[in-house]
DNA sequence: GAGTTATTACTCGGATAATCGTTGTCCGAGTAGGATAGG
DNA sequence: CCTATCCTACTCGGACAACGATTATCCGAGTAATAACTC
């Protein structure tokens, strides 16, 4: 999997407590020790996966695009690794022996109904849990993180 | 995910129909016209996995190492792709403000927990389906397939 | 005819290239704030 | 002092390179069946 979807869901959460505020990717970068150039690659993605927005100029950068609760892992997830899945069955049994063209088995063979169906458990977890949940866990365990977040990424840059 | 796992499973499949005659890779890679040598190398993996036997010389080939009872798709995924998870989690808050060195933030962190959770769901599914399971859900829905299949990996090639 | 030996064809096994996707970097287009000059 | 214009610094955005993993291929080591040879 992609090494930029633990930064981005990061980001996301990042901008989560920024209350509308745009920040850019060489802060967020910044703040992880990480090459913004690469982040920002990430982040434009999830532009055009219409989960942020951006701004450019001064005072510009990224911003969440829809309320958090209305982002969930799997849409971030989705928006990096491509809507296709892991095992992508190539349909071997159409050129064995008695396999029909006419026949689809991506749905048909029972391999790939199984590696289907535990993506879809995969998928199921995923897309049960929210950016918005995440803030408040994290914000529960760790009383305050959100606010100190917010200062270290609103503070001008030394 | 890697291309051999389809064919790796397939292969497993009909090798547990051959009431443990050994076949060799290139009539399997034959089977689904596949390349043979690179066939051959998945099945070297799962050789040493302790999936397959396998057996050099005339006569020689590939069969099943335990009964197909006890090999679930999950192991032959591991096999080819490695225990690891496919989501790696870097620990980026070890460098980011008030990140400390002595916390394992693969276990601490709620959105590595998120993905792990999410790839068990994925594990138990494929856990809980064995190569039996396969062959006699084909064999239910394609009553004579799997006879078929052995005859086909049987007769001399032409 | 039976046993032993040498041959031979066949198979796996690992070492070796080619291809593709991910990772990483760089510079240009566009923007918005701020400085400046004029009224 | 207020306003309009110009400038400048900053940010995203996409084009461009480097690396690594997957994909693919080839040839050698080992093996067991087979054929030949001897008794």
């Amino acid at each position: 999997m992609n090494e930029g979807v633990e930064w981005a869901l990061h980001s996301c959460l990042n901008l989560a407590w920024m209350e509308g505020k745009a920040v850019t990717a060489t802060r967020l970068a910044a703040h992880y020790d990480l090459p913004s150039a690469y982040l920002n690659k990430q982040l434009q993605t999830l532009v055009k996966a219409g989960i942020l927005t951006s701004t450019s100029g001064p005072k510009g950068g990224f911003r969440l695009a829809r309320e958090p609760g209305e982002i969930s892992v799997l849409d971030v997830v989705v928006a990096l690794e491509g809507a296709e899945d892991a095992f992508r069955c190539e349909q071997v049994l159409r050129d064995a022996p008695g396999g029909r063209a006419d026949v689809d088995y991506r749905k048909a063979c029972l391999i790939s109904q199984t590696m289907r169906s535990a993506e879809l458990a995969w998928r199921r977890e995923l897309a049960a849990r929210t950016i918005a949940d995440l803030r408040r866990d994290v914000e529960q365990r760790h009383p305050g993180a959100g606010e100190r977040t917010r200062t270290a990424l609103t503070t001008p840059k030394s």
